[in-house]
DNA sequence: GCAAAAGTGTTTAATTTACACCCATGC
DNA sequence: GCATGGGTGTAAATTAAACACTTTTGC
């Protein structure tokens, strides 16, 4: 993202150092957080239980404002950087296993009332967490008021989650859902060298139903041709015979 | 969207009514209008040039600040309805035309430094224009300062976009391709009724490449089949045989 | 008559879909 | 041995791609 940082005149420069911003009201601005990850084919997303009004005990997206600087030469962090700090503090992740996460944008929801105390204006990612990621969740932190949930299960004991979230939830899985054959958004949700069942696991989970697996081996192995993939030294122990891995090559794509 | 308007309890209530806001910095926020039209088989976008710091000179995108209301009571208007009360004022349609103009959301754009006067985070829509409704286009206001460029030939005479609005061009652009084949979006960019070569002209223009006429009708055919298009009355005079005309049955889905 | 685009048809390749079946392994 | 899932193959149906050809109009 480009972000011109000088001026580009010296008419440009004066007026920038006369310019005194009216006073009109300015909403609030937040990031949540879709939490996705696949676990035994089946999809799951993490949300934090409120322990503060408004919505106190429902369960809501993990989330948090945007920090914006004092000034205009500070004017504080990116929206994504924003997402991935809150991603950090909410999953108890190392800084480093944060950064491998998978972060896009799914878009601004602010409908006025959305939060009933102030206008608030929340920008929502979704973060797809591989599954090898999610034992180390929370493991040293807070884990009474964060939970996985499985996504057919939402919402939660017939309890709607706080906000708007289940809209921005629902946003997330329409948005993934029409992702997934057009980008290598799977490949975010399996370990580094992974078996063909299990990126299957990952389609049918977003999907919602079985895929045939001999057919998905065939469009896997195309893909195996096109150098989109290529095979991992190794074998992975199954339920039955050892299954060969392999492994997603331009990572730097996705 | 839902608007939860409520308490919840008693509890929330009291927690409310004794809310007092923080003080942090909040950020202004605007939203940006990418309106594209479709004619002759090129794709056009709506640009205003901007007579004010910063990037004075520069053409921009259209879009003005979202109203945030004064209280929790009344928290202003919402984002949609901002871009669509934008829309009206930078294309001088009525309310009624341009109520009937699809906007679909792009996204937030929140760079620190996009904009040199202050943190300002902008949420990106697309508009898409119906080519009967280009004549109406600032026909009857300030037309001196507002042109349709072809998109292929942006930026416009060597000058980058205002801002990063460059940026959010090309985002709107892909999200536009990407959903060309999944949506109904094309049918929001020809007439009520329409010729097939109308609808491929607008494929053509969001793709960048010419299409098979013969290949386009068989698929086009298959939509009529599926009862999303039907048959209308009359033929649409043409540089050679008059073609037939066709009309979108689920409007209401796009 | 001729250009231009509407409209039709044909052929081939690629892809999707639904299955059947063999094989290696853990238990 | 046998259940389990890995791995392979086949056949039909649908779709995509390339292209030839006929028809109807305006000029």
């Amino acid at each position: 993202m480009r972000a011109p940082k000088s001026p580009r005149d010296e008419g440009e420069a004066r007026f920038l150092r006369d310019y005194r911003p009216g006073d009109f009201p300015r909403p609030s601005v937040t990031v949540d957080l879709v939490i996705l990850t696949v676990v035994d084919k089946l999809l799951r997303v993490l949300l934090v239980q409120r322990n503060e009004h408004p919505f106190k005990g429902r369960w809501a997206l993990p989330g948090g404002f945007v920090r914006v600087g004092p000034n205009r030469e500070d004017q504080g962090e990116d929206l994504e950087a924003a997402a991935r700090r809150e991603l950090e503090e909410e999953t108890g992740l190392s800084h480093e296993n944060a950064g491998r996460i998978l972060l896009t944008q799914v878009g601004a929801f602010g409908a006025p009332l959305r939060d009933p105390r102030m206008r608030v204006i929340s920008v929502a990612y979704v973060a797809l967490v591989r599954p090898d990621l999610v034992p180390l969740v929370r493991a040293g932190g807070d884990v009474s008021h964060v939970r996985w949930f499985a996504a057919e299960e939402l919402p939660p004991e017939g309890a709607e989650l706080a906000f708007d979230h289940g809209d921005i939830f629902e946003a997330a899985l329409e948005r993934m859902r029409g992702d997934l054959d057009r980008t290598a958004l799977a490949f975010a949700l399996v370990p580094d060298t992974f078996t063909i069942q299990e990126l299957r696991g990952v389609h049918e989970a977003l999907r919602g139903e079985a895929l045939d697996p001999g057919n998905f081996r065939k469009k896997f192995l195309r893909m195996v041709e096109e150098g989109v993939i290529e095979a991992a030294r190794g074998k992975r122990p199954t339920a039955s015979k050892p299954a060969s891995v392999y492994r997603f090559v331009t990572r730097e794509r996705v």
